[in-house]
DNA sequence: AAATTTATGCAACTTAGTCGCAAAGGATCT
DNA sequence: AGATCCTTTGCGACTAAGTTGCATAAATTT
């Protein structure tokens, strides 16, 4: 049980159980954002699509986690941190975290998907 | 029967069939990107969703047409113009045309979507 | 006109995510 | 401990946007 992690509830008034802990622990040790079938598959215990969703949508209220959509009709989740941009290419799939100055923009941005073709795969 | 949607499709070797030109009538008319249903209800005629999305991939295909995802799991799609950027509203869910200068980003950016509250929400 | 190719419509299918409900787990009181 | 209450979990059924197979219709070629 990782001690960032309880901490990350209790300053959220989230009760933490074992599912919770869970899903926070992969998404911890994640290097970019993961879907639900990723997360899944990087659990040591199996749980529920229904108790995942049902997690990730109190996270994403409490603001611990930020999700998108990418372009395979799957949302994409990652801990809440700095308001970066990802890019998403449409030939390769790879999610790229990246940093991106949008100038002003009226309104409060939360969320910036650019997609198109990754450095690699625009030759 | 537009001249412009004629010349549209000749450019791009697309035959113009009818349920094609009731589609891109739309498009033309649009002042932002519309959803299947939205474009469908704005059309004359009643036309199947596979004849749609498989016109609408063929259009996709010679660039003549771009989509994105909203938040509501749903395509939005517009005639292909300048790429420009789309502020989606969290709370009230109007999807805004905007132009928004990235500075350099590596690769070939072809669709850029950014979400959170819109200036009207944002209070 | 016949043969071939292409486009359309219908219905069945796919699949990420949602919802209702009953059982399990935890906390609280007696 | 046992009874009661509230929250969380898992199962299965459901939803809905988009896809696919196939038969018919329309256009094009021979
Ligand atoms: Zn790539
Ligand atoms: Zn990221
Ligand atoms: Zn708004
Ligand atoms: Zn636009």
């Amino acid at each position: 049980m990782n001690e960032q992690i309880q901490t990350l509830c209790k300053e959220h008034n989230i009760k933490l159980t074992t599912a919770r802990s869970l899903i926070l622990e992969v998404l911890k040790r994640a290097s970019h954002p993961l879907s639900y079938e990723q997360i899944k598959d990087k659990m040591n215990a199996s749980m529920d699509k229904a108790t995942f969703y049902r997690n990730i949508a109190l996270f994403e209220e409490a603001g611990i986690v930020h999700k998108f959509e990418s372009d395979d009709r799957k949302w994409y989740f990652e801990l809440s941190g700095t308001t970066h941009a990802h890019f998403i290419c449409e030939h390769c799939h790879q999610i790229t975290c990246m940093e991106v100055d949008l100038g002003k923009v009226e309104g409060e941005v939360k969320s910036i998907v650019l997609k198109g073709l990754c450095k690699e795969c625009h030759q």
